[in-house]
DNA sequence: CGAAGCCCTCTGGTATACCATATACCTCGG
DNA sequence: CCGAGGTATATGGTATACCAGAGGGCTTCG
C-alpha cells in the first residue's frame, strides 16, 4: 500500500492523522454498508463473497478482510463456509420472529425507561415527528407518503431507544434494526399494518407524555410483539424463497458443455455488490 | 485402529473427523474461558494480553489469535490499544448498571414467553431447583450453601431463559450472563439480597405454574432491575478500583532504578493467565 | 546532577505466501 | 452411454515477514 505513505504530506500543519481508524475498521464499515443497503430479501440467487475479489476492490490485503468478516459472521450478516465461500446471510421466518420478539423486549424496556427519565424536549420532538402523519400514512399523495412513513417509523423506534439513555440499549438494537428494515419495508405495505402503527406509535407518545412507564412499557412491548405476530402469520415467503434458489431449479446442465477458462469464477454470483471505496 | 473386523463390511467407521473447528475457534473458547475463569473484579492490577506470547502459548500462529482477539473485543471482554497492547476490560458501574437493565428486559420478556408455552415438566424442574434452598440461603449451613447458591441462582436465570423457546435470547444473554457473574458474586454476599432473591424467585415460579405471563413478566422484570438498583447504589468499588490501578499511586517512581534487561517485559503483567493448552 | 533528546525494543496492523480441501471437470473402463 | 476415480482450480485457513508508532532507557549536554 504505497498510498498511505503519499498520504503523509511533507511536514506541515498535519492535522493529526486519523490514528482511531484502521483498514479493518473500514472494510467494516464498508462491507457493512454495502450489505445493509443491498436489501438481500430482494434477490432471489445466493449471494457469496469472495476475500480476495474484495480485498482487490477496497485497494487492502485480505487480512483486514477476514477480520471483518469475522465480525459481521458474528453479527450474523455472513456465513462463511470453508472452502465454499462467504454468504450474505437471510434469516428464517422463525428467526425474524425472534429478532422481533427481542426487539419488542429491548424496546418495552426502553419506553418505561424513556418514560421515567426523558427530557420533555425529547419527547417533544417525537411527537412533532409523529404529527406529520397523524391522518394515516397514505394520507396526501400514496404510495411516496407510505415509503416515507416506513422511514419514520424506523426513526420512531430508534428515538425511543435513544430516550431511554441507556447506551447498551442502542448498541443491542442496532444490528436487529438493521437485519429488521428490509422486512419491515415489505410488511408495513401489507394490510392496515401502516395505519395501526401510526396509532399505537401515538398512544405510546401520550403515555410518554403522562409519564407513566408501566402504560410505555406495555404500549411498546404490545406494538412490537404486533408486528412478531403478523410476521409469524404472512411472513412464510421468507422461508420459500431462499430454498427455489438452493436447490436448482433444472437438472443442472442448461447450456452447453462450455468450457470453462482458468481464471473464470466458479459461481460466484454477487450481483450488483458495488463495494465502496471510499 | 485396523481392528475392522473382517466379517462385517469393512466400512472403518471414522467418527467424521471434526471439520467444524479450526484455530480460530478454539482460541477463541481457550481465551474466553481464560477470561471468564480468572473473576477480573478480584486483580487489583491491569491485565495485559499479548498476541505473541499467547500464540506461542497455544502453539498456533498470531493469525488465529487475531481473530479470536476480534470476536472477543466485539464482544466486550477486550480491549486492543495499537501499539500499547490487548488489556481484559473491567466495566464501569455504569456499564454494570446497563448490562443488569438490559438483562431485566430479556429475563421479563423470556418469562412472560415461558408461561406462554413452557412445557410443565420445565416448570417441576425449575421449582425443584429452587426448593433446596427454600428456606433460605444460608439455612442449614452457612457460608457454604450461599456460594452454592450463588451458582442455584445462575442456574434459575439461565432456565427462564431457556424456557422461552427463543434462542436469540439465549444467545443474547449468552455474554451478559459471564460478565454479571463475578459481580453476582459480590453482590449476593451483600446486605440480605440472597434471601430476597429466593422469594422473588419463588414468586416467579408461582407465576408460571398459574400460567401468567404477565405476572411472570412484571416480577421477572421488577427482580433484575432491583439488582440494577442495588448495584446502582453499592457498586461504587467497582469504578475505584480500577482508578487505583490506572493511575499510580506515586509520581511515577516508586522503585529504585533497577536495569531491565533487554528481553524483559515492557510491564505486561497477566498474573496468573494461564492459557489452558488443551 | 538534571533534563532533553536519541535510539532500541516491543507490539499491534498489514501484506503475502503457502496449505488443505470442496467442487467441477475430465478421462477411462465397463 | 454411464459411472468411478483422478486432477485442476478456487477459496478459506494459517503462518510469517515486515511496518510504524509508542515508551522507556540511556546518552549527552547544560
Amino acid at each position: 500500500m504505497s498510498e498511505v505513505s503519499s498520504r503523509r504530506r511533507p511536514t506541515l500543519d498535519v492535522p493529526r492523522l486519523d490514528t482511531s481508524t484502521s483498514f479493518r475498521k473500514e472494510a467494516y464499515a464498508a462491507l457493512k454498508r454495502a450489505i445493509t443497503a443491498m436489501d438481500v430479501y430482494d434477490h432471489a440467487q445466493e449471494i457469496r463473497l469472495d476475500e480476495r475479489r474484495l480485498s482487490e476492490g477496497l485497494g487492502v490485503s485480505r487480512t483486514p478482510i477476514r477480520e471483518a468478516m469475522t465480525l459481521l459472521e458474528q453479527e450474523g450478516f455472513v456465513r462463511t463456509r470453508p472452502r465454499r465461500g462467504i454468504f450474505v446471510v437471510r434469516k428464517s421466518k422463525r428467526e425474524i420472529v425472534e429478532m422481533i420478539t427481542v426487539m419488542a423486549a429491548l424496546e418495552s424496556m426502553a419506553a418505561r425507561l424513556a418514560a421515567e427519565r426523558a427530557a420533555g424536549a425529547q419527547i417533544a420532538d417525537l411527537r412533532r415527528l409523529m404529527d406529520a402523519f397523524r391522518d394515516g400514512p397514505d394520507g396526501a399523495n400514496g404510495g411516496e407518503r407510505l415509503a416515507e412513513y416506513s422511514d419514520a417509523n424506523i426513526a420512531f423506534h430508534q428515538a425511543i431507544i435513544k430516550m431511554s439513555g441507556c447506551a447498551l440499549l442502542a448498541e443491542m438494537t442496532e444490528n436487529l434494526f438493521i437485519h429488521m428494515r428490509a422486512i419491515r419495508k415489505i410488511t408495513i405495505h401489507q394490510e392496515d399494518r401502516a395505519a395501526r402503527s401510526i396509532t399505537d406509535h401515538m398512544r405510546i407518545i401520550e403515555a410518554l407524555e403522562r409519564r407513566d412507564p408501566e402504560l410505555a412499557e406495555r404500549l411498546a412491548r404490545d406494538h412490537t410483539l404486533g408486528l412478531a405476530a403478523h410476521v409469524e402469520q404472512h411472513g412464510d415467503f421468507l422461508d420459500t424463497r431462499r430454498d427455489e434458489v438452493t436447490r436448482p431449479p433444472a437438472p443442472q446442465k442448461p447450456s452447453p458443455p462450455r468450457k470453462r477458462g482458468p481464471g473464470a469464477s466458479n459461481g460466484a454470483v454477487t450481483p450488483g455488490f458495488p463495494v465502496p471505496r471510499e
